[in-house]
DNA sequence: CCCGTCC
DNA sequence: TCCTCTGACCCAAGACGGG
DNA sequence: TGGGTCCGAGGAC
């Protein structure tokens, strides 16, 4: 998942195309996740001795407590979360999925082995490799969401892209994911695991798109060859190419047709029927949900909901989930109050510099659309 | 800060 | 010789709070 | 599964 070494590359030729953030300054903002990532994420990590948490019959909770607390804490912070499902993988990833089944079986055979040879250590090392996010989890999070007043979407396609989708129609402000190729499908601003960021007292890494290619000297489609020459899901890479001379090389021939007829293809050899062109394409035109189609609604928790799930359910601490919800309600209120103070600020020039207003006490004039000062 | 608990 | 890539290896991937 | 680090094998110069 995502493009090999793009942040490294970001870090070392366009430096200022991140700047870290504190937490504090994302109040009232909206904010894209991709649901399927989180959940696999909480599924390998969420565990008391190795195992995933359950309730009495041993359905799996280890998704719901991580999504549940997550949730609460973003809102806590006056950040309003929108969750996206993934649809359907493209063909084109059909190549890497095989991959992944065959790795899967793999550790199918070595979790035997283990199992056997009573090994509980490597028997939890490869429980934990053949983690994957099965429908019920999916819809055991749409449900609690749904209670929490949380909204989601379900994509067509890949999650990723629809998160972009939400973020250049502008129905949040950025895309929150570990996953770099968010850039590739041109986020206006990608925020790195704005979650953590309290918890582990790290500021939060924010992307912005155009100054990635200001910093790299490229277009949009160069930077998606630049992508697919470094390595994405979609397709492979030459050989004896990595970050170095892929972007030596976009930047000199422009496009990776001029590149394959600029470098010794014998020393340099492209992969057998590649098919970088289908994934140029796909990062151009990824299967996505028009964001104007989209209404992104948070509500207040339906607080006797989220107990009857989650509580009569799948047994959880009713005091501590009554609880979340107060966090949930008193958070959320907060939220769209620091929204309309922020809007001052924020939708002037949303593209490009977006506002050091918060630091500075904003005086702003250019594009009118809504440039009033901050007020306090 | 570390380490156990959450279910 | 220098630079760059590759492949091997290891590790950790959540959130929280009590002590 | 990916990321970080470290080392050896090539081409690049």
């Amino acid at each position: 998942m995502g493009i090999h070494n793009l942040a490294k590359l970001i870090a070392d030729f366009a430096p200022s195309a991140m700047k870290e953030q504190e937490m504090k300054s994302y109040f009232g903002r909206k904010i894209a996740i991709d649901a399927s990532m989180c959940i696999y994420q909480f599924l390998i990590a969420v565990r008391s001795d190795g195992a995933q948490l359950a309730n009495e019959d041993g359905e799996v909770t280890s998704h719901l407590v991580g999504l549940f607390y997550r949730t609460i804490r973003m809102i806590d912070n006056g950040i309003k979360p929108a969750y996206v499902f993934d649809g359907k993988p493209p063909d084109l990833k059909s190549g890497e999925l095989v991959k992944r089944k065959e790795r899967r079986q793999e550790a199918e055979k070595e979790l035997e082995k283990a199992k056997e040879a009573g090994d509980t250590e490597n028997v939890q090392k490869f429980e934990r490799r053949l983690v994957r996010a099965t429908p019920q989890h999916n819809e055991d999070c749409k449900k609690l969401l749904k209670l929490m007043g949380i909204p989601y979407v379900e994509a067509p396609g890949e999650a990723e892209a629809q998160c972009v989708a939400l973020v250049n129609g502008d129905k949040v402000y950025g895309v929150g994911t570990e996953d770099m190729d968010a850039l590739t499908f041109g986020t206006k601003v990608m925020l790195r695991q704005p979650h953590t960021s309290e918890a582990k007292k790290l500021p939060v890494q924010e992307y912005s798109f155009n100054k990635v290619l200001e910093g790299l000297n490229l277009s949009h489609e160069e930077f998606i060859d630049l992508c697919i020459l470094m390595g994405c899901d979609y397709c492979g890479t030459i050989r004896g190419i990595g970050p170095k001379r892929a972007i030596e090389l976009i930047q000199k021939h422009k496009n990776i047709e001029a590149v394959l007829e600029n470098i010794d293809q014998k020393k340099y050899p492209p992969p057998e029927g590649w098919l970088f062109k289908q994934a140029r394409e796909l990062f151009k035109h990824p299967d996505v949900t028009p964001a104007e189609d989209i209404e992104l609604k948070w509500t207040d928790p339906d607080e006797e909901g989220v107990v009857d799930f989650m509580c009569k359910r799948f047994g959880f601490n009713e005091e501590r989930i009554r609880n979340g919800c107060q966090k949930l309600k008193k958070g959320r209120k907060g939220a769209t109050q620091g929204r309309l103070d922020s809007f001052f600020t924020v939708v002037a020039n949303k593209s490009s510099n977006k506002r050091k207003a918060e630091e500075m006490n904003g005086k702003k004039s250019k594009k009118a659309k809504g440039s009033f000062k901050k007020r306090k």
